[in-house]
This record gives C-alpha cells, structure tokens and sequence, in this order.
DNA sequence: TTGAAAGCGGTACCAC
DNA sequence: GTGGTACCGCTTTCAA
C-alpha cells in the first residue's frame, strides 16, 4: 500500500506545513485559513491525488466514519432492503457500512460484536436482537451508539425503528372480517423475536376487537420465519382448526408454507380458505395466487435508521427515539369472501 | 472512544515492554517468545478486556483486513446471496466486508472506488461492472486486489468467478429441443454485461448446434435485467413471433415480464407457450406456473470469490485465475411439450 | 493566520 | 528471547 500520496507530499508541494493541509482539507477549518492558500491546497490535492488515509484519522480522531450491521441472514429478502436503505443513507454522509451476517443457528461463533467494536466503528445496528439481547446490554455497557431495526426489545433502553406490528395484524384481521371471515387462525413466529411475539398480540387484541373469539387452539407458533417452518405449522393448525376459513401468517414465507400445507390437504387458496401474509416481499405477487399482505416499507425503514443513528453519532439526538413506521394492506388474490360467491337464495 | 485498554496497559500490568505484548499476541511471533510470559499476557489481556484497535494496526502495518465490495442493488436476489457467501468467507479468515450500492442509474455520484480505496480496504470486488470496464482500469493502475464476480470483462485481466452462461443456455436450448420445440425464441439481457452477451451468445450457438436456424428476429434486447423491462421486451417478441412456442429469457426477472405479456395476450404458459429462465431465485418455484429456469449457486459463487481474492491478497496465488461454475437445469411446470399432449392420431 | 510538535495504538526493525 | 525505538498519516493543541 505504498505509494499513496500523503498530506506531507501535498505540503511540500505547496511550501506550507502539513498541519496547514489539514486544515485547508477540513471544510469547518477552512476559513480560518488565507483564501489562496486553500485553493492551492485543493488544486495540488486534487493534482497529486491525495487520498486522506482512513486508518490514520480514524487513530487519531477516534472516529472511524464506519458503521456495522449484524443482520441473522443477509440473503433474506427482508433484511436486504433494509441493509440498502440504511447503505443509501449513511454513504450521503461519508459513512460505510459493514455487513455482518450471523445466523441464529452458528453458535460458539468468534464474537461479532467485539469484532465490530475492535474496529471501532462509530456506531451500531442490530436487526437480530431478540427480545431481551445481550448485544444490546453490551452495547449499553461499552457505550457504543445503537439503534434497533426490524425487531426491538420489550424494553425501550436503546432506540429503534421498527413497523407497527400491532396495526399490522388489525389491517390483516379487519380486512378478513370485512369478508366475512370468523374462524381465523395465526400461523405465528418466533415468540422470542418482537415481531413474532408483537403479531401475536395484534392478532388476539384485533379478533377481540372484532368481537371474535380466539381460543388457545387458534394461534400456533412456528420455529422460524420461513418457509420449511410454514408448512409444519400449516398442517397442525389446519388439523386442529378443520373449520378455519382464513390463516393470518406472521409474514410471507410463512404464508407460502401454509399455501403448501393448503396443496397437501386439497384444499383450495381463496376458494375454501384465505391467506394473508406480512412483508410485501417481491414476487409474492406473482406467486398462485397472488399473496395479500401486509406491506412494509423495509428499504424506508433502512434510511431511517441510518438517520436516526448519525443524529445520534453527532450529537444531534439525545433522546431515545422510537420510530415506528406504518403498514399498509395489500389485499390481493389469496383472500375472498368465506363461502363461494353464490349468494344464498331460498 | 477513550477507554479503551490498549497495549501498553497489558504491558504494564505484566510488567513487560509493550513490543513483547504486541508479539506474544501474534500467533506467528508467538513461539519466539518463553512459553510463561505468553500465557501472562494472554490472561492479563483477556482480563483487562483488551481488544487491538484495528486503526492502529492497519496505520503501521498497511494491512486493513477489510474487503470492499460494489454490487448493483444489494436488494436483487441474484447479489444477496453472493454477499453472504463472501461475508462467510471472509469471516472465516478473519476480515469483514464493506458493502456499497451503486445503482448504474446514479451517474455523478461520489466516487465510490475511491473511497473504499482511501479506506484502504486490502482488497476489491467487483459485482457490477460492464463489459470493459473503467473500473477494472482504475484498480489495475492502482494496484489494489480485485477479483470480478457473477458480470466479467471480455478481456481476462483479472481474475474473475463467474457462472459458465454459455453451457447455461445450452442447457436450455437442450431442454426445450428435447420437449419438441423448434420455434424458439430469446429475451436477452442487457449486451453491455456479461451475462446479457454471453447468455444471447450461448443462444445462438446452442440452436446452430441443435440445427435451428436463428433469424434476426428471435432475440430481443430488454433495457435491464428487471420484470419492468422483461414485459415490453416480450410484447415485441411475441409480436415478431407469433409462431414461438418457446421463450428462454436471460434471467428468472425476464421470464417473469414474459409471464406478464403472455397473460396480457391470452397465451397460456407452459400450454400454449414455454418459458425458462436464468438463475433459479428464490420463490420462482412458487410463480404460475413454477418456473423452469438455469440453477446459479450465488452463495457459492460469493465464497469462491472470497477465498480467491484472499488467496491473492497473502500471496499464496499469483497467477490471474477465471473461476467458471457450472450451472444446472431445473425443469418445473413452465416448460413442456409444444403441442397438447392429446397424440395426434390419423 | 500559520508553524511546530505531540501523539493516537500498534508494528517492525534494531540492538542486546 | 526481550527491550528500545522509530514511525505509519493524520489531527489537534499550543505557540508564535
């Protein structure tokens, strides 16, 4: 590495002294500093191809202008616009974003977040915290600045950016009910998760608000937000529940894994029983039949927290802020009305 | 970010000089040092919580342990998973990854090479670039590491890991030909990239073999490798070929447009006409009808990358190597037969 | 307004 | 084997 041109080369070559180029590079110091020496600064800069190096001012200013992410699975069409978004935002103000993946199942892993912080980056976003973290407490501890996305903790002690989970499952409830759905049942996350946890309680405080009964034989959990975890999950509710006419899924992987489930028992998807998902993610539109959802705007989510923890980084925040974005029904073709369209006459 | 235990601090409470912390800490140096005085200050350095600013480290010795990667969308399908195979890879040996979106619409945009470069990363990847491309020119100059993944250049200055697009298409070609087809037809992707070039390529090449001719008419261009593009591009095709019983497109995106415009005019997939994609996504197995495409392993692709470009970076691998992979065919339900099944007796 | 000098926290080379 | 020391490139405090 070698070779670079340093802040020293540029000195020489206008007959300042280094000290002198760093300012002249530093937009808040610059007018402190002769208008024509700054532009000889910044024409020999820009001539020589000065490249500050990262690693030295990060030594010596103790910011490292580099944020971390650890996300359970990067390939997850859930936490990519969200790496995306918070990419966007944080490069409009000279910052870099490590990715870190760490499935949930790698454990005895080196310690991630250690790693992240012997890098010293500048601040933190956990989108895999379960709802009591030790990350979280560790983070707290070596006072690194974090913020939440996707999921958050039961309690508020750091901020976060997250959907409205609760709204979320009432849109889903309601538009069923809107149908004339009754029997409904959850195919429900992880309850160590807040999504999975938080959509449970959305949908039990929806169906109560809808003057439905939810007995505990309506909601069951699956292992995991995808797919292979659906259809298990499928299976048993739907043999418990014989009579449900609608499955809200806590997201949309789920939901294709109760479409299988629905495939193995004959039964038809919205003819005899409707499904609804939560996410949005791409192609679940074009999935038979098209999934209704509930929409979440992950990549907005991304950009907000990247935001939020810049203002935190540089002081411009000091209150812990809960954002909570709003979602929006996308009702599509897996949801219709209970009974076939033909109306009961006679 | 005072606070920190540093080296000196091991030192003192060892009560060595700080250069012997530094070298009972280096696995390699480790075993020139007496065994008791490394066990000293791995405890003490465990103990104080010691962990080894990365800044200072990459300062003095040059090395920064971070990669760099440029993709297109960190949200597309095909890029996720080669992220999280590089991030895999890297961990594994101890460096992390920086990742940056640089969507090609966003022209004058900072200088993305030369920030991860002024970072210093130790190496670079390249997800993104065109067929001869300004980049490539710009590390080669520069001297930084840098292997291409999934798109490379026509000329093979560097390394690159890439699907073998070429026998994908035979593949494809294969399979339809095998079904019955003859009239068949192709949405090609961008010419300006690899896999948009190489693919129409192996297109063309394929059919000569099977001994179809293929007139000016049967490739169509799509503007990106995106549904959006897929769906005009498909309207033209099949306008010019009314008489195609067959569309391969040059990514699972592309035959998802195609979907749209044979629903647009009425044609039934795979009845009235088949369509195969490129790549194999996630949830393409779940489309009407499921779609038969070209499995690519990203995630491999992305591991192979890191080990690569590692490979490079300590030396162990000189020479400039072209890792190609092999893809494979995945037949669902939207490829079959030309004709109805009904045998066409007398 | 500019120069000088002192580090930031390691690493590497030179002595002993 | 271990200690000493210079120094990576930049920022920042202190002088002038």
């Amino acid at each position: 590495m070698a070779g670079f041109t340093t802040i020293k080369d540029v000195a020489r070559e206008v007959g300042v002294h280094p000290s002198t180029v760093s300012r002249a590079l530093d937009p808040s110091q610059r007018d402190r500093l002769g208008p024509s020496i700054v532009e000889r600064v910044l024409e020999a800069a820009e001539r020589l191809g000065y490249r500050p190096d990262a690693a030295a001012a990060s030594l010596r200013s103790g910011r490292s202008h580099l944020i971390g992410i650890i996300v359970p699975d990067i390939a997850n069409p859930v936490f990519s616009p969200i790496i995306s978004g918070l990419e966007r935002a944080l490069a409009a103000r000279g910052y870099a974003l490590i990715v870190v993946d760490q499935p949930p199942d790698r454990t005895a892993q080196p310690d991630i977040l250690q790693m992240l912080v012997a890098r010293r980056v500048d601040g933190l976003v956990l989108a895999n915290v379960s709802l009591r973290d030790d990350a979280v407490e560790r983070c707290l501890r070596w006072q690194v600045p974090v913020v939440l996305v996707n999921r958050a903790e039961t309690t508020a002690r750091v901020p976060s950016v997250v959907s409205d989970d609760i709204a979320g499952m009432r849109l889903a409830v309601e538009h069923l009910v809107g149908l004339g759905h009754r029997a409904i049942v959850h195919v429900a996350g992880p309850q160590s998760l807040s999504t999975g946890s938080l959509r449970r309680r959305g949908f039990i405080e929806a169906m109560a608000a809808a003057g439905l009964a939810v007995g505990g034989d309506a909601v069951m959990e699956a292992a995991a937000f995808t797919r292979e975890a659906g259809l298990p999950a499928a299976r048993e509710l739907l043999k418990r529940r014989p009579d449900a006419t609608a499955v809200i899924a806590a997201n949309d992987l789920l939901a294709l894994g109760v479409y299988e489930g629905l495939r193995e028992q004959g039964r038809r998807c919205p003819d005899d029983v409707s499904v609804i998902g939560h996410n949005d993610m791409p192609l679940v539109d074009m999935v038979s039949p098209p999934l209704s959802t509930i929409r979440i705007s992950h990549r907005e989510m991304g950009e907000r927290t990247g935001q939020l923890l810049l203002d935190i980084i540089t002081g411009a925040r000091e209150t812990i802020t809960q954002i909570v974005t709003q979602p929006e029904l996308v009702a599509r073709g897996s949801t219709a009305p209970p009974t076939p369209l033909t109306p009961q006459f006679g």
